[in-house]
Parts: C-alpha cells; structure tokens; sequence
DNA sequence: CTTTATTTTGATAATGATTATCATTATTAT
DNA sequence: ATAATAATGATAATCATTATCAAAATAAAG
C-alpha cells in the first residue's frame, strides 16, 4: 500500500512544473528551500516510484546523468551538443499518431509487443548555432 | 596524432562484429581470450574514441550501462523490458529516409541544427511475450 | 483520542561504472 | 638507431545511484 508523503507530493509538483528536465541534484537544491532537511535519497526513491506508476519520465543524456520530465503533452526531446540543455518537441496530435503507427509496424518485423517509445534528437539548438 | 594499437583495432572489430551490443565489461571479458593482459580502460578509453569518430555508437538502456552498436546499416533499437535484451530493427532506404524528414521537420519547429538521432523502442521481445 | 502496525524518511555506508593518474611500453618520425 | 610522442595496464579517484537502518510520519483499529 502506498503512503502518502508531503516529500513525494512536492517532488512530483516541482518535476511537473519545470520545464528543464532536472537532475536529482537539482531537485534537490531546489526543494531544500521547502524541505530544508529532506534528504536525497528521498528524492532518488521517489522519482524511481513516480516513473514506475508512469507520472514522469526519465531521460537518458548524453553525460549519462538520468533527468525527469513531467511534461504530459506528446513530445519528443533534443539535446543540445554544445549547452547540453534539454528541449521539448511538441507533438500534434496527428503527428503523434502517425509516428506511433510507423513505430508499430517497425516493432510489427520483429515480432515485439511495442509499448513505449523515447525520441531523442541531437544537433545544436537555437541559440548555439548562431555562435 | 593518432597513433595505431593493436587493442583498438580489436575492439573495434569484435563491436563491429557482435549484434549483442556489449558493454564495457562484456568485450573484456571476450578480449582477454585474444590480449590476456588487455586492461579495462582501455577498453573505455578505445569506445569512447570509436564514438567520437563515429565509427561505432554508443546506446544508453534501462539498467544505465553503456552499451556499443557497430551495425553500419540505418536502425533503430529495440529494447525487451524482460530479458533486457537490445535488437536492432532495420530500416529500408526509403524509410530511413521518411523518419529522417520527419525529424528535420521537427526539429525545425524550434529552429535547431538537427544532426544525429536515436529512437529507442521498448516492450516484450518475441520470445518474451509468448511466455 | 490512543495504540498499533506499516511505510517513509534522512543520514550515511556501500556499490559499481567510469575517469584520471602515471610509470612503462609501443609506435612513428628523424 | 635515436628521439619524440602516444597508448597501455594497473590502480586510485570520482561520482551517481542504491542499500541499510533507526527514527519519524501516516494510516488503521480499538
């Protein structure tokens, strides 16, 4: 049976909200300021439980350090080579099925039962390419 | 100035090799039969060389290791939440093609430079999902 | 409301993959 | 051959993540 926690909640509304696709270090120095004495493996636990019943997602980059990402909206991600920030490609919904259904009869040749899938793009964003 | 070793040109034959997409620890155990005293970072050092140029690429699952691919043909991966395998989906020409537009078009929306790309699909492998 | 049972927390130790260091060895250039 | 430079193997250091455990918080029962 799942406890409730004021930690777990906070956790949850800070990933939600940003848009940054944070690192447990920078959740952690981030709700210090709420929970002065919440403890990191506080955090690490609960981001793991959150993934697990699907209300965020963990990002794998290219540092290999894990972010979360709270964003509900369909979306794929783009990493940038030179300021290593993470951004958010929104999806239309039509967009989104389609890629979905091209997916699918990809997963169709192997035989695989397709599930979940993660896009991540990378190149320099916006802002680096113009240096 | 890059100089030739005779562990470079091994690793980078027994990745280009296999289909297992092996980490780190996996060609090390496999290269000591071929270098008995190889060390292990070499073995890093040497991937992450082979990456950097691009002759092979490195794929990031579920567990966090690292895990290299030297399949030159254009493919996506595909990984079973079960046996936590990683296969290759292979892509014709002319869908290569398609996924690759597509992309570009996304990448658009948020006026990135769009280079590189890795779409990881997951759920249960043939094998898996029959039991 | 108090007691009991169970889960979660915070602190910290342990783990494990990867990277850094450095003397020795191998490769390339002269 | 000799000198210059880069790569290696051994191992220490790093650092993100996980495990452990006593104390605190939450939920259930009386």
């Amino acid at each position: 049976m799942k406890k409730y926690s004021r930690q777990r909640e906070v956790i949850l509304e800070s990933i939600k909200m940003r848009r940054d696709h944070p690192t447990v270090d920078m959740l952690y120095e981030d709700l210090k300021l709420q929970i002065p004495n919440i403890g990191i493996a506080t955090i690490y636990r609960n981001v793991s439980e959150l993934c697990n019943c699907g209300q965020i997602r963990k990002i794998k980059c290219e540092d290999g350090v894990y972010r979360y990402d709270g964003n509900e909206e369909n979306h794929i991600h783009f990493e940038c080579n030179n300021c290593h920030r993470i951004f958010d490609i929104k999806l239309e919904e039509k967009e989104s099925t389609k890629i979905k259904n091209e997916l699918q009869n990809l997963a169709n040749t192997i035989n695989a039962e397709f599930d979940k899938q993660e896009i991540m793009l990378s190149g320099l964003c916006e802002k680096c390419k113009k240096q």
